[in-house]
DNA sequence: GTCCGTGCAAATGCTTTGCAGCTCT
DNA sequence: AGAGCTGCAAAGCATTTGCACGGAC
């Protein structure tokens, strides 16, 4: 049985919290030095490889990082390609289209990621 | 104004002949090896950068690590989760919801990137 | 001669693992 | 005592960069 773990389940208690969209194995460690409960970032990266073993916790992979999130309902995101934000989508208008990529494919699929690129407000006026 | 350049070249009529869908850094470099005009992984690196930047070869993320292929018609793809396999989607049915993603969210979108997760043929049979 | 392309080697950045010590049961 | 969790340190991997040589203009 699992003994109690402050880092694991501070970890927890970040993801679930979402005061951001997808945590970085650094974001979280640096929210947890910065809210006093220093750990470790391999023992950060070992909560979330556990969370995510056991169904609780969804891995994005964006621009080649890992990223972690609840897992809860299913949405996709979009990130900005000025400052990196990541925000997520409302709904999923994907998991329709499923069938059709069985059927034109031959794979069974079993989900998907999406990402889309673009810039954010802040950075849309930035930019231009 | 740009002089002869075996790798780059060689790394160009891999990408456009397309024996694959996306090649991997790897890949590139095992191929060129094989058809014998050795080149250093480096300097295909280079190369695909050099034609990425240029707009010709498009890049794709899987699996936190970078693919490319001959930047043509857009399209999206799936991922086998057995044995890895990437094959393209015919169409994209997804511009068509990028206005629908910037009204909801703000973010002026340029792109996006989509990788069905399943199971290729071999691997339905394989796993069951 | 100068600039570009290449190979070689190493740095970088992030993920992942080994190991030893400590805590909780 | 036994098992799990943690910190520390280092290994792995793929990407990326520095440097110096050699050929092309």
């Amino acid at each position: 049985m699992p003994r109690p773990s402050s880092v694991r389940d501070a970890v927890a208690d970040l993801l679930r919290r979402g005061g951001r969209h997808a945590w970085s194995i650094e974001e979280l460690h640096q929210e947890l030095v910065a809210s006093g409960r220093p750990a470790d970032p391999s023992s950060v990266f070992r909560a979330v490889s556990y969370l995510h073993d056991r169904g609780l916790v969804a891995r994005v992979m964006v621009d080649g990082k890992a990223r972690y999130e609840v897992a809860g309902a299913h949405h996709d995101h979009v990130r900005c390609e000025g400052c990196g934000a990541l925000a997520p989508l409302p709904g999923c208008a994907l998991e329709r289209l499923e069938p059709e990529v069985t059927a034109g494919t031959g794979f069974s699929i079993t989900g998907h990621q999406l990402i889309f690129s673009g810039r954010c407000p802040d950075c849309r006026e930035d930019g231009g």
